[in-house]
DNA sequence: TAAATAGTGTCTCTAAGACATTATCGC
DNA sequence: GCGATAATGTCTTAGAGACACTATTTA
């Protein structure tokens, strides 16, 4: 999720190992309630946020014997893209749970191997951010190009070209204009949203690597 | 691995579900002797051909309540890119494990929903082979650019440019000339190799989709 | 010499980078 | 008017596509 930075939501944990410490949410699969792995993880976002997310996809699985002091130990990693309207977290888990700054993420002390399951993801997302239109997902459902621009500046950690971006968004179709501007600290800015059934553009061509 | 087209390692199941069907190779991770995930499946791998593969990676996990008629099951699927000099199947399994051509899969019946994972695993290296240096790890250790286009063209199942591959080759600096050249039906093919300790390159714009 | 494959030269084309220019806004 | 942000215009640049042309081999 984006709102002013990019942020993940993290639960604290109640029981040992790393008892207090925060850790990414999820749990076992529960064969009754799951027909597959990725129903048990919107579950499990579900059971926190009640965001739907726009964009989902698995990350990788994690797995080894020193991952966990209680032995051998999978994970199937799950991550997902939700607009800042939806971040409002259920209050019955308000205590435990917290969306938390990427850049705060590094000086923290966090759960397991959480923390290089954060840096996989956001690699994967910082790449996928230079060569498609994954970033939309992150904004509210209506947005400017200078939002848009915001969140894959702090995606990618650097600065694109304004008129690159309003290329990519031309040639991609996925956006509308609104008959609506908004107040943006200057020039009043454009509103766009998505077009309804739109699929997610993947150019051939990523933006400079610095 | 490829000679002459792409060609997929898999065994066949002695017993049932879907006993005499083709499947792909794998068994359960072994918490005695593997460290995690990718050990296993290197294994796995070593168990059949004593190759090294030159390229190895996670594809993703595939999980449901119907893919195996016992009930919910997860597999997590790693591929593997050999080079043909290593295609040697171990005598022990010869009987029951063979390199099958992959266009020759589609009419085949196979177990579980491995059909579906081959698929995905070949959709993902056609991607990959449109903006990396990756089929270089279908080919022997010497190889000219002739085979090296042949190797892309059968995983992408279209023609590239050949002298778009040269540029290619010439920007990533992976490879190195041998003082070798090769008969090839007509003027001697340069060799290459690649170059000890070189990484695999990603370039930032995929060739053509057609 | 013809056919085949290797390798080079070079023009075009596309889309990103860079950055100037114009258009609006609030103050 | 001034500073700030939005939007456009346009020249440059990198690298792929296309394809002609040369080089070298075998038949």
């Amino acid at each position: 999720m984006l709102q002013d930075s990019l942020k993940v939501l993290l639960v604290k944990r109640t029981s040992a190992p790393f008892k207090g410490r925060w850790e990414l949410p999820g749990e076992c699969v529960d064969i009754e309630l799951d027909d597959n792995t990725d129903m048990s993880a919107l579950r499990n976002i579900k059971a926190l946020t009640a965001a739907t997310p726009q964009f989902f996809e698995q990350l990788q699985a994690f797995s080894g014997i020193n991952r966990d002091p209680r032995g051998f130990s999978v994970s199937l990693v799950y991550y997902a893209l939700i607009s800042p309207q939806c971040i409002a977290v259920k209050p019955s888990a308000v205590e435990e749970v917290k969306w938390m700054d990427l850049s705060a993420i590094q000086d923290l002390a966090i759960a397991f191997d959480h923390k290089q399951i954060i840096a996989t993801a956001r690699s994967q997302l910082q790449q996928k951010a230079l060569y498609s239109m994954i970033p939309v997902y992150c904004l509210a459902d209506q947005f400017t190009i200078g939002q848009l621009k915001a969140a894959i500046e702090a995606i990618i950690a650097k600065p694109i070209q304004r008129k690159s971006l309003i290329r990519r968004v031309e040639a991609s179709g996925m956006l509308e204009a609104l008959d609506e501007k908004v107040k943006s600290g200057g020039r009043l800015a454009q509103l766009y949203r998505l077009k309804s059934d739109t699929e997610t553009v993947y150019f051939e061509r990523s933006l400079s690597f610095g």
